[in-house]
DNA sequence: TATCCATTATGATCTGGATCATATGCATCC
DNA sequence: GGATGCATATGATCCAGATCATAATGGATA
């Protein structure tokens, strides 16, 4: 896959789910507006789709950010090794729970008011692992707004700034 | 169980999931500030802390909000069912398959900036199911701003007043 | 029946983040 | 090498929602 490709698009028919060997994907979805939501980003080893499984069509588009190569498994495949291997079977289903954990612990991040405070629980819950502006279509906040709390973060000693684009927990 | 009763707090080591038979239960969060954030609401026919089954301990607190029933399913019983039934493990797999697909949604109506559209998309996701003030907590708004943006909606005639704390779709 | 208390409801004020604008650094591509 | 475009960065302004305050309503309960 190249950056900018399309691996499904939100109500397109379900074929199954996506292991990432190289590069990375994010899950969006546009609002109404025109203005993107980034809610999931998967990287290289990482699963994505994986509820797909059991729903008729994807809820949101699959879009390459980072060149590289993916996996797709079937939905059949899944269902069916799911029946006959219990071990993938537990294995699978954990990794369903992990991901309903994650989305927990999200939701709570995102009820954070202050901007300074979410993108402190944003680094240190390591959502800041690309850029700035992709942080900030994770974590509600406008891009500048991100700048600024990092900068503001800075003033306060409790992150620095190690280069353009690049800030660390102190 | 009684209104207000805990039937478990975060941290605390994970016994197993529940299963609400009569009554209401809500999971949450109690920030560092002290205002409550509600993860999830469980009510009749429903169950809570699922994903608990894979991890240690309790990521939230579970709250009684109405008096009435739950049945504990202890850990072991779920992991050693989920080996010799493929049926139920199959089952088990798909709900939180679903509940994923939830939080993807939640996450994204937490995403619409307007009070307005964001009150009327939890309406139509049929969150309005017990009081203005608990359906604020889950929507990331204050109280206040969720009786205005019914106010607004009710002005604009998309939504109707049928009596106190009582809204309809028009 | 009187008291208590949470919910509902709305007004006034304030502030933090959105929005708009501008500029620079840096990688890609022709 | 120059052009293009995106991420970074910050300043100025504005406004929606938070916060604070007040009051009415109605259910629970003592």
């Amino acid at each position: 896959m190249q950056k900018g490709d399309v691996l499904f698009r939100q109500n397109q028919t379900t074929s199954g789910l996506y292991r990432v060997v190289s590069g990375s994907v994010t899950l969006q979805r546009t609002g109404l507006n025109g203005d993107t939501l980034t809610l999931h980003r998967a990287v290289s080893g990482g699963l994505f789709a994986e509820a797909s499984v059991f729903s008729a069509t994807y809820h949101c588009d699959a879009i390459c950010t980072e060149a590289g190569n993916v996996v797709k498994i079937a939905k059949a495949d899944v269902v069916a090794t799911m029946q006959s291997n219990p071990v993938f079977s537990e294995g699978f289903t954990k990794l369903l729970a992990v991901q309903v954990q994650q989305y927990r612990a999200h939701i709570e991040l995102l009820a954070i008011p202050s901007a300074k405070e979410r993108m402190l629980a944003a680094v240190y819950a390591g959502y800041f692992d690309t850029t700035v502006t992709e942080l900030a279509t994770r974590i509600n906040l406008s891009h500048e707004a991100c700048y600024r709390a990092l900068r503001g973060l800075c003033d306060d000693g409790r992150m620095i700034r190690v280069g353009r684009g690049e800030y660390e927990l102190s």
